[in-house]
DNA sequence: TTTATTAGTTCAACAGTTGAACTATATATC
DNA sequence: GATATATAGTTCAACTGTTGAACTAATAAA
């Protein structure tokens, strides 16, 4: 490829990210801020995909130091969408599991956020989306190697 | 398409989207961090871009209240990197400049973000980073619809 | 001339973040 | 078994970015 040709496309992608980014963390935003930051989303996320965490694991899974993890998760706890249990086996380790109602929150902001994407990805066909996702998931694989 | 289809595009979109964006911005801040964070620098860009900007102009094209971008336009000019400058025909306006300084170091900053962004986008062939690119392009004007 | 609007700042309050110092528990080494 | 090391997690101070309300100053409209 010609070297003009890739400055332009870096130059777009630069671009194009920060802008498409921005503009969907508010529009998350203004659908689920009287309940949960979008930070406190997805610590909900990545809970319920995966029954339970630890605040090692989700500070490798957001690449953010523990102590950012301790304060949302302290944030959440006070919400009682969250609660800690000590790992018997091992006390060092303390397991965050969602409450019921914790469960319940998630549900119910994740389908709000969940027909915003929709409101967006219904707009274009079927093949471009798709290719669209798979070469997103080849860039993730690419950032992923390079961490 | 079909309904299930539907959901796991949508799923994973929202998975992909996250991911990158909060690694790449990592990677950028390991990059950067000394000189400036990243916010700061993407106000650098913008001004950089188009000569001069005000603060209601940033407001704008970053979707966020003005006193948030007299904070980091603050930090900005504290380091010698913006000026303000009055207009002289209606004085309510404040132009926002780089100074030579700040260009220097918008460059030098800016030269980083690129060779990273570059060292992932060389990864794909032409037609399928052009592709890409290009919905990414439809999707951003979907967004900028819907707001 | 009075009232509206517009551009920008200030301020308090909050979320998220780092990085260093700390506690508590478990594992390795002698 | 005792001491040293490693690991999981929290606390704390300091900082950036953010909102939203109250404010100043300048311009435009009534």
């Amino acid at each position: 490829m010609e070297q003009r040709r890739i400055y332009e496309l870096i130059d777009k992608y630069i671009e194009l990210t920060h802008e498409v980014w921005k503009n969907s963390e508010n529009l998350i935003r203004e659908e689920i801020s009287e309940d949960l930051t979008n930070d406190q989303h997805y610590i909900l996320r990545y809970i319920y995909k995966n029954g339970k965490a630890t605040t090692t694991g989700l500070a490798e899974a957001f690449s953010v130091q523990k102590s950012a993890i301790t304060a949302i998760v302290n944030r959440l706890v006070d919400k009682n969408l969250i609660m800690r249990t000590y790992d018997e086996a091992d006390r060092r380790y303390i397991f965050l599991t969602l409450t019921e109602e914790g469960k319940k929150q998630f549900e119910k902001t994740e389908k709000k956020i969940f027909n915003l994407v929709k409101s967006f990805i219904i707009k274009f066909d079927r093949e471009e989306i798709e290719n669209f996702i798979k070469t997103y998931e080849k860039l993730a694989s690419i950032i992923r190697e390079i961490r």
